[in-house]
DNA sequence: TTTAGTTCCTTGTATTGCATAATACTTTAT
DNA sequence: ATAAAGTATTATGCAATACAAGGAACTAAA
């Protein structure tokens, strides 16, 4: 079974959100943008993130600087801008207005009502006889 | 900017679970969830719906019947099956994970506290001398 | 019966974005 | 010098949807 897979989907799609969210708090660095999303369970590898930056940066939403800290080589600091903060607001519209939908779909589905299908519902698609065509065709 | 694409990378994850939702609240056939899904503003195009249906019935989640509607062709009315209930639980705890998960991310770094960078916050790198290498490099 | 129109289903190509994995560079420690 | 750790980069491949065009079954009207 790929769960694995479809949890992966679904983190693919908001993970540009989350990275620019985490360098709207405050200035950071990429393996502590890692660091911080695996806090909170959204698990990133470096060949994922770097690129990702990269395409921030190009569309103007996030910049960067060079700082030394106090061990290792330089770091590649990054802010975000002001275009990438209107954006990362209207990301998280659409997130806000998806996951209403969503729910609205789950919960609104959840129950077997399978009894429903043929009964009430007026406008509901009436199947009127009830065996199928050639099941092979 | 893409925003829109944006929010079809978003739909993009959830779409499989939105899907086997509305099939688990009652027999439905393509169209009929295209609708159902529209109303709650998660788009679908045919040419999607189709492909994913099949994977989902290559899966073992889905099954079908050919049923006769009161006009026009035959349709391909959608169940769920047993295992497909099983993995749209996973699938809906996972999704409330993440949602979690990131709202979590979302509103923990929504405020703008930049004063903080190098002040408060002991765990943080520390960013010893203020000032780029070269920045082209 | 032929034509047009609806409804439903199918398929192929393109695009997007992440996963994986290997690699290079910079500093620090032995 | 050499090894080790931390940081950044790049190349290849896969998974899933978007887009667009078309085909098949049925209905109704001329």
């Amino acid at each position: 079974m790929d769960l694995e897979n479809a949890k992966a989907q679904m983190r693919k799609g908001v993970l540009e959100m989350c990275v620019l969210a985490v360098i709207a708090g405050r200035e950071t660095y990429p393996p502590e943008i890692i660091g911080k999303l695996e806090g909170t369970n959204v698990l990133v590898k470096e060949g994922t993130l770097y690129p990702l930056l990269i395409r921030l940066k190009n569309d103007g939403l996030v910049d960067y600087i060079w700082r030394e800290g106090v061990k290792g080589p330089p770091r590649k600091y990054f802010t975000i801008t002001e275009n990438g903060r209107k954006f990362l607001e209207e990301l998280t519209d659409s997130w806000k207005e998806l996951v209403q939908a969503v729910n609205q779909t789950i919960e609104h589905n959840a129950s077997t009502d399978v009894g429903e299908a043929f009964s009430t519902d007026p406008g509901a698609p009436r199947p009127l006889h009830i065996e199928p065509l050639p099941p092979d065709a």
